[in-house]
DNA sequence: CGGAAACTATGTACACCATACATAGAAACG
DNA sequence: CGTTTCTATGTATGGTGTACATAGTTTCCG
């Protein structure tokens, strides 16, 4: 008990801030404000025009509110960002339907590629530690589920749903096919087959041979044809060898 | 050549920005100050304070200018970063000695993510395009040599590189046991225990099962043992069963 | 029922930020 | 030598997050 007192008072205000209810048996006048009304607000400036448009000003504007009276419900931008992004990312898909443990992944793989796509500012948030918030560990959970069913150990299942997760989230960063989103109108948005073409005339060969023959080879083959899966190559192509190396994994476990 | 001229003005300023040295041939007074003296010391500003300490007055301050002289040398500040963030990244390893190409992967990761650990920073510099700096690039190509030669295609290769690095810079921006690290001072660093153990306590077992059977898992088994390996568990599982998916692949390609 | 306490929303103020713009001076060209 | 051109600087503007004091309202306690 006395080692649980001790924890970092910032998790501990994050906690607080993203699970806690306030209770209403309080003194003075009732708040008309409230932490997700406050963070709805702040999901619906940022979905309309990015995080740089985020100010404490402007979500007060959006309700109707003075800037300061948000500072009532919360104690600083930093922490409001968390948990706007922690309800901008909403309830994890259903995955009770997929056949077996592989599309369960691919499934939750596609709705998180999608959920980033719709909301691309989540990815601009920074993180100031392991998610916590209700949603995040609802998408956690969700994952857990086919990967121990899979039957891969406790640790081995957080690791691989860490490993899933990271790679979504940083392939979505990464991915110039969504430039275009988070790059608000000073820019033109660019596909990945313009870098290609820019990148191959700026290297060396030499300095960067591996790089200039994989170029070479794209722009021989020509653009990539969209593919109706959910995930797209760049994404789809290293899932699924992450999931034949599980399965293989969870193959000679059991045997 | 008509097609390449029309790119976005933004990437074009980038690229310039990065890899073209400025031709001594000009008129005026020559210019004492320059984009590589500003980044280095960039660089400098955020390892010693991190990314929020990092504005253009601290930067001049830092070379004994003043503000406004930065901005005859680099556009912007986001462009800044961007420069500064390659050159933190600095050059990647030499991947040569590994016996494998499986060795050679591992070497590349935990290398990519010890410059994560040592340079918290550049994983909040935000990311408006794929990366085309001289370093990243770099990284990038060290990477595909041993995927090429382990029989990828360019694409899958490709494709592959993208799943490690995203793999690599999100784990390392999840990963509790770098909290302490790019927080600055207001907070005690937190281990993953630590958090095992809060959200232990506060998630509803009904509502997220299968996080608290890990949960409870993890518990019972204690603190994980450091290993003397460079990529820490929660890392090296997901690359190690993702590295035989690639070789059972590239095994069913080449028969 | 009446004071007192507690809480909300607000207004003001401050330090800091990126950067547009005008200016002064120095170097190189014609 | 004069003109052009570029560097470094100073000033100024509109923005930011938030500390702090204040006014007003609601609930509790005596």
């Amino acid at each position: 008990m006395t080692t649980r007192d001790s924890k970092d008072p910032d998790l501990r205000r994050s906690l607080t801030l993203l699970w806690e209810g306030r209770q209403p048996g309080r003194r003075g006048p009732r708040s008309r404000l409230s932490v997700e009304l406050i963070a709805q607000a702040a999901v619906r400036v940022a979905d309309a025009d990015g995080l740089e448009a985020l100010s404490m000003q402007r979500i007060a504007a959006e309700l109707g509110y003075s800037t300061m009276s948000l500072y009532n419900h919360v104690p600083s931008k930093d922490l409001l960002l968390e948990v706007a992004a922690d309800v901008g990312a909403g309830a994890p898909p259903d995955l009770d339907d997929a056949a077996d443990f592989r599309e369960a992944v691919r499934l939750w793989a596609g709705a998180l590629w999608a959920g980033f796509h719709r909301r691309p500012w989540i990815l601009r948030v920074p993180l100031d530690h392991a998610p916590v918030g209700p949603n995040q560990l609802a998408w956690l959970d969700r994952l857990l589920r086919p990967l121990l069913a899979a039957g891969l150990s406790g640790g081995e299942a957080r690791a691989a749903a860490l490993h899933l997760t990271a790679v979504v989230r940083g392939t979505a960063q990464i991915s110039t096919s969504m430039a275009g989103q988070y790059k608000h109108d000073d820019g033109i948005p660019h596909t990945d087959a313009d870098l290609t073409h820019v990148v191959a005339d700026l290297i060396d060969p030499e300095a960067y041979p591996a790089l200039t023959a994989v170029h070479a080879a794209e722009i021989a083959a020509g653009p990539r044809k969209a593919s109706g899966d959910a995930l797209p190559f760049e994404l789809g192509f290293g899932v699924d060898r992450f999931l034949d190396g599980l399965e293989t994994w969870a193959a000679t476990k059991s045997r």
